[in-house]
DNA sequence: TTTTAAATGCAACATTGTTGCATTTAAAGG
DNA sequence: CCTTTAAATGCAACAATGTTGCATTTAAAA
């Protein structure tokens, strides 16, 4: 499905920056700084981009993969085409060149802890990706 | 042990403002915002608040628990007495009333994925506290 | 083609991160 | 208890990101 048919199936209007947010996160199955697609959508407007963010978030497109000392990656969601927004995967960076990436999960995690109820889970993992080791 | 003899055990000198944050941190098990902590420490300059939280990190006395939206969450370590520096545990918000705590974890978690290498990993569970549901 | 709700661009301001530098201070040594 | 000095602090300044209001533009429905 091309990106402008799943704005669509969002109730998301087809806008240039949107098809250029979708394909930037698109070539790869990197989650991308906010400074590199700030710099790669520079011909629109900062309050633009981060308005479109979080539209594109809130409809499920695309999610905030780690913050981490005050950077945001995001990445697409792989399971844009489905109505439910679920991450059965976890979130991986290396430490030594950088990458974040979003990893399948085996199995979906489960914890407990008394008096609690947890609702989600996120995993981050650091260490080396497979150019680094 | 006291905050100062635990500064001075960690190659710190002891001044007013490091002992004001283990103060703050250390009289809950639960993770203060940053917002929170400049509010209580409002009479030290942020930049010295800023500095410190460095300093403090560095040494293994306090950690940032949770990163979210831009809001940075610090907590003393369990393990502020030992030298070797782990995490043994996981972060937990109460999406309800906020707050953020440490909990600990029954065992190590393995992850691992074909190619990567994985150092550490970060547990981040979100639910409703005992006093919230 | 017309209409209109939504999207965009711009201005403005808040918060946090970060560095340089002059001043103050903790604490070691005499 | 003094002197000394490396470290800590406060202040100024700037960068990056988050956030809102409002006027203008535009996607897409009628």
């Amino acid at each position: 499905m091309d990106a402008a048919t799943t704005l669509k199936k969002h109730d998301l209007k087809v806008t240039k920056i949107r098809l250029a947010i979708l394909d930037a996160l698109g070539k790869t199955e990197l989650a991308k700084p906010y400074a590199e697609l700030q710099a790669t959508l520079a011909e629109f407007d900062r309050t633009t981009l981060y308005r479109t963010l979080l539209a594109l978030m809130e409809k499920g497109l695309i999610h905030k993969a780690l913050e981490e000392n005050g950077e945001s990656y995001y990445a697409l969601c792989s399971d844009c085409s489905i109505e439910t927004h679920v991450h059965d995967h976890m979130h991986f960076k290396c430490t030594t060149c950088g990458v974040v990436q979003c990893l399948d999960l085996p199995k979906r995690l489960k914890f407990s802890a008394p008096g609690i109820h947890i609702d989600s889970i996120e995993v981050v993992a650091k260490g080396q990706c497979s150019n680094c080791n």
